[in-house]
DNA sequence: CGTAAGATTGACAAGCGTCAAATACAGTGG
DNA sequence: CCACTGTATTTGACGCTTGTCAATCTTACG
């Protein structure tokens, strides 16, 4: 089997690139057009090449169409700690409205294509679409409860279980927009990545999918892991599951 | 010098209490009112209490009035991670809106003052004050990049200078709400709770902390801090100071 | 086929957790 | 005011987890 092109070949950009404003809510035809045109112009990036870089100024806006990304942060000292991976649908920049230079540096980690956000666009969209708004402001909620769990899992699990935690997560991820991807998925980062994103070293992440894959867990060859045995995977990371909280009542309604 | 209850005496409680919001831009009377209607009924609870329980249904939105508060994630295994401390003028609940159970435990700290915010009302906010909107909009994003820089600390750096970055990262948002406190403050968590924060034993706790008293970077008795060398903590902790971005050009017009 | 980057393994050292004991401290009742 | 008691903090000893360094092996790609 070939290496691919990691993530949703097949589904539609479209349907990916908003999936996660679909996973809280139905779009009525009116929010479903608020929001394409939210996104007007389209740039295409290489492999390493930078979205976003960490204290320059105001870096933008963006959705990540096709591609993975990654933001790092940079200590005074040089070391780096990846913060997230982002997948297709994830908005890029938006941490950074809040301060006056960029929180994070962005980098690809496939080719990738984003959609340029305007920040007027953004006020406007608060102005005349209070229901996108407030999906937006959900979705920046599950980021800050993702964010959450990834703190609790660096903080008190050892590499093996902060492993576990963090596939699990990622495959949750790639399976909202590519439900066929049950047992394996395209992955595109190196296991150095990987340790940079759990707080380990490259060397000690080696021997933590050691045991993952001695375990029966699960198999990691370049650029595809195939999860075994996602039970077992669960209840090693020890993190509850989440399940989204969709068409919440308080929300506005659909614009027409 | 007594131990005195902590945070803000003698700033107002409402000055407070609206902090997060007028951090990020001026509000209009118009504004100033939607948010104090925002949050009608007045809780108090005891220190211990629990303000909401991981993985009940909906736990409610609430305002942090007075005293402090600590949000945290338990594991299959028992053992739980702290994941921030909540300061007056914090919203309590935010990330559980986008999930069917509730996110995190938060616990009082200290005796503390909430105000219930009721979903509907975050509802009506979205679409009759756009701007307030935004505001708590880019407050969710703050708190994002927070939890970005706790990630980064926890992931990268060692017990000291995790515990540098902690107590920067405190005092900074203490000294927010009460310009007073440039040097030292109360600081009603325990070494085990900050232990917890940090991802450490609370012995290995107090041997961090013996190095930063040994260097003469600060003092800590029992409920009060002394920075006495900020430049110092923040070359160990060795990240990037961040601004907020005030008045953001793109923000909706206040409400009149 | 050759080269470079990524992944794996082993040896050793450093950081941190755990256990246990000792000390300091706050609050209680006398 | 003082003794008593439980909790928080400190310290030491020891072992496990993880980092670092270096060498080897694999894979991708020119």
């Amino acid at each position: 089997m070939q290496a691919m092109r990691p993530s949703n070949q097949g589904a539609p950009v479209l349907e990916s690139a908003i999936s996660r404003f679909t996973a809280f809510a139905d779009l009525s035809a009116k929010d479903l057009g608020d929001l394409l045109t939210l996104a007007g112009g389209r740039r295409t990036l290489q492999k390493g090449d930078h979205v976003s870089h960490e204290g320059h100024a105001s870096a933008g806006l963006y959705l990540l169409l096709e591609g993975w990304t990654a933001s790092s942060i940079t200590f005074a000292d040089g070391s780096r700690q990846l913060i997230k991976v982002h997948l297709p649908g994830d908005m890029l920049g938006l941490p950074s409205l809040a301060l006056r230079h960029c929180a994070e540096s962005i980098v690809a980690l496939t080719p990738i294509a984003i959609g340029v956000i305007p920040e007027a666009a953004l006020g406007r969209l608060f102005e005349l679409n209070p229901r996108l708004a407030a999906l937006l402001f959900l979705i920046s909620q599950e980021e800050r409860v993702m964010l959450m769990d990834r703190l609790a899992s660096l903080g008190a699990t050892s590499a093996v279980r902060r492993l576990a935690a963090l596939l699990l997560q990622i495959h949750a991820r790639v399976l909202r927009s590519d439900p066929t991807a049950t047992g394996a998925f395209d992955f595109p980062l190196s296991q150095r990545d990987v340790a940079d994103l759990n707080g380990v070293s490259a060397v000690h992440l080696s021997r933590a999918l050691r045991q993952l894959r001695a375990a029966k867990l699960l198999t990691w060859t370049r650029y595809r892991i195939t999860m075994i045995d996602v039970p077992g995977l669960t209840a090693l990371a020890g993190i509850a599951q989440r399940e989204l909280n969709q068409n919440a009542r308080w929300l506005p309604m659909p614009g027409k």
